[in-house]
DNA sequence: TAATTTTGTTATCTTTTGTTAAGTGTATCC
DNA sequence: GGATACACTTAACAAAAGATAACAAAATTA
């Protein structure tokens, strides 16, 4: 029997790859779920595992030197939570990955997928897309820090998740976009008190 | 006639390649000299070369609303400098990459590239190694600017590039670093007047 | 070498942010 | 339903940052 609404989400974060393709992907692939506040990966661990989110909203988050949890990003469907510093660094995470709400998804054993990329080139083009989709992420917060003010990224960032804002309490946005709660709660003010100008 | 010093450069940016495999990236690349102030890639423009750094220092900086010139990031020796945006969005460059020292490059038409990789899966992992190099850059730098402080995040920065500050200007680390290069002035002052009072 | 440009520091003023704390409304849990 | 926890706003103060200008030092260029 086949799965097609897992055949379609691994179908989603793929490029170039035929069904037959697919399904050894879809063999290896895993549904798993996890309940709110359930952890998907542990600080200290070295879990690697790749998961796909279908559902749900993931929080990856840091405790610093003086014990405050900073969310360092928020995952939402569509995307993938990754230990990326098992990955990059061959560490154990320093971050908490955090259902922050019911959260179903793919799962895929890193190595393992690896495995199958090796010995496989057609995967290579999905290899090339998922990191790729990983570096656009990353270099476009880069730049929203070098070149835009935190008003200008509250905006960019409502813009481009316009319904993580009312799945998410404030606080934890304000640690992405890298201030404090107290200070975007004022952004916000200062927008709304603008907007209301602008309307008289 | 090989040239080793061009053999090496290629080694330093490979992974698990044979001299032979090397070779065939060797055929494709050519050495570049740039002079100070010569542009490598010109912002508006699609230009799709990959540019390995031997010797000296490019500045990748960006023309704001305003006018100003905000320097998004330096890329010193055996550092990549790319057209990200024509590689990850396929759009032309938003950014100027221009030498700020003479420099010399081993140079790559990117499409080429991804043809010899694409031909011969052997090179994959070393596709995959430049793009793990990118990701912990872009990545590390989303960190300190989530995690850290201005002041923070300079301290890190001349721990990470201690012989940067003495090539570029001030200013044009600041704005790496978000801030303005008045108040990395001021910064600079308070970290002397600290270790001043630590040592008195 | 002299003239010019660039760079860094400092001062002033304004704006913004961090910090802490208090107050309010909302949600959650026995 | 009352207690508790949480999220958000606001206030007050201190610290830091942005903008601008003036000045000195350093580097470039003629």
């Amino acid at each position: 029997m086949i799965d097609f609404k897992k055949l379609k989400q691994i179908y989603q974060f793929s490029r170039d790859l035929s069904l037959k393709d697919i399904q050894v992907l879809l063999k290896a692939a895993k549904s798993k779920k996890y309940e709110k506040k359930a952890l998907l990966i542990e600080e200290g661990t070295s879990k690697n595992e790749l998961f796909l989110i279908k559902k749900g909203l993931v929080r990856c988050s840091y405790i610093n030197d003086k014990g405050d949890d900073i969310t360092f990003q928020l995952i939402p469907e569509n995307r993938i939570v990754t230990n990326f510093d098992k990955i990059l660094y061959n560490q154990p995470s320093r971050f908490n990955f955090v259902a922050f709400e019911a959260t179903h998804t793919l799962s895929l054993d890193y190595d393992h997928l690896q495995t199958i990329f090796d010995a496989n080139p057609k995967f290579e083009s999905n290899r090339k897309y998922v990191f790729q989709k990983m570096m656009r992420h990353q270099l476009a917060r880069v730049e929203s820090f070098v070149l835009n003010s935190p008003e200008e990224r509250y905006l960019k960032y409502i813009k481009d998740y316009p319904d993580l804002i009312n799945r998410v309490p404030d606080k934890y946005i304000a640690h992405v976009l890298g201030i404090t709660p107290v200070s975007l709660s004022r952004i916000r003010k200062r927008i709304s008190d603008k907007s209301k100008k602008t309307k008289i």
